[in-house]
DNA sequence: CACCGTATGCTAACGGCGTTCACTTTCATG
DNA sequence: CATGAAAGTGAACGCCGTTAGCATACGGTG
């Protein structure tokens, strides 16, 4: 399934043991998807075309379909690109902060998950907008899949720790319908959360704060209140602290001002 | 700006007093959106081109610029006329239920919308999702945000029989941080949320509310979680039950089996 | 070194798209 | 009946994704 037997580790140097050939075809590859990306953020995600970033590299369209099978496949891959890079945002924030201190990782986590979002609008919306176009089938479509669940994985292995702690209590299957139950422990099967802490209780309070840190940044990057409420972040806070508190998390607020009021660019 | 002094009412009988020629240009404008409505749902918000609806009805594409300046104007006023729809769904099924009955007409409310959403796929996308176009200044732009503005207005309605009622414990406005408080009284502001009921606090818990609802319809919508759940019913009513209890709303499952849970048809 | 297969990129072309422009036809009204 | 606005058309421009066929350059082999 995943790479074939690389000398390197999974994350480990991707042109080492490979051909002259293989190299610059690897570096053509890259800078498609970068100038697919910078397409995409400069005009938004039906901005994109191979006709278009073909013309930025000094080439024909054509040619890039050697390097993807359509202008989907194309997106897809940038989609898995964008889940690790996002992934890593979150991680790289959450290990900021030191390892005994659950809740201050947390916090980091979703601020990072929010900064990264309205920093790169059009990345997000491709990530967790509506559904584009029914790619299916395209050669990059795995790679997106697993990007998405690795993503995913991050936030359960978190919340996989609360339960670890046993911070907050835990509805018992008794209070859940059963309709709710079946569907739970199949959600924890498909995405491969397996944990000795995980039960349909726990499953359904992780969903409970997963839609509404979607709901939240969602409405935010979409500008859904944005016409009617400026800066979002006071709410986004806010709200934080009241998702939390339903895990058992204590609310700190940032340490920092630099987080995004408006669309302010990142430090870094 | 808005319409002429017309003789009949806002929401009366367009085609009264109007000439011959008037009725005519408002049969086509309206099977324009009829046919814009069917390529929609047929194939989805990107799958809309002008030349295909002018095809489909026997016309050419330049002939739609007598009605619309451009499809982004005709989206925006499809955008219009499903608000307005969605809201009438809303209200209907809301007012099913015995006016004395809150809890049962705001579960009767946030049920349909629910189903008009999964119900309707494209049309909740082209509503909720991302803003598609930069499409300012087009001439339908007042009659959409007018459009969503009746909208939202309906939930504010319910909600403020909930304060009137006091049904639930208002965060004073001592517990927000000031940044907070700021926008939520631009946000009454701006939506024209006008009661003696309204503060700070109730504002704070609406759009708590709303932004729990509206991650919950769209993850079902984007299928963000129907990959790995197939059925979203019962996490929905579940959740239904955790956002309403917040205001003081007792969860009450619904009297009728015919609620969507796949993308089941709707019985009428 | 020559050879050859493959990987890469090109041109040309097809059909579809939004949009503009100049033109005709239709029709209500003075 | 004449006139002028409204409605619709055909041609054209410049985009787009995608396919097919062709040239070229390169890597490994004799």
């Amino acid at each position: 399934m995943a790479d074939q037997a690389a000398p390197s580790g999974p994350t480990g140097d991707p042109s080492r043991g490979m051909s002259r050939r293989e190299r610059v075809r690897e570096t053509t590859l890259a800078e498609i998807k970068t100038t697919a990306r910078r397409h995409l953020t400069e005009h938004g995600p039906s901005g994109v075309s191979l006709r278009g970033i073909a013309r930025d590299m000094g080439m024909t369209a054509p040619g890039l379909y050697r390097y993807f099978a359509s202008l989907s496949d194309l997106l897809l891959a940038l989609q898995a690109d964008f889940f690790t890079e996002l992934a890593e945002a979150v991680r790289g924030a959450s290990e900021t902060v030191p390892e005994d201190d659950l809740d201050g990782r947390i916090l980091a986590a979703l601020r990072a998950f929010r900064s990264w979002a309205v920093a790169n609008e059009s990345e997000f919306t491709l990530l967790f907008g509506p559904p584009s176009h029914e790619h299916a089938g395209c050669p990059h479509e795995g790679e997106a899949l697993a990007a998405s669940q690795a993503f995913s994985a991050m936030f359960f292995t978190l919340f996989d720790q609360l339960l670890e702690e046993e911070r907050f209590p835990v509805p018992p299957e008794s209070e859940l319908p059963p309709e709710l139950t079946e569907r739970l422990l199949a959600f924890a099967e498909h995405t491969g959360f397996r944990s000795p802490n995980v039960s349909p209780g726990a499953m359904r309070v992780l969903v409970a704060c997963w839609v509404r840190l979607y709901g939240l940044v969602s409405m935010e990057v979409f500008r859904h209140l944005t016409f009617v409420m400026d800066d979002m972040r006071p709410m986004f806070e806010a709200e934080l602290g009241a998702i939390l508190a339903t895990v058992g998390v204590r609310y700190r607020p940032p340490d920092d001002g630099d987080l995004p009021r408006q669309a302010g660019p990142g430090r870094r």
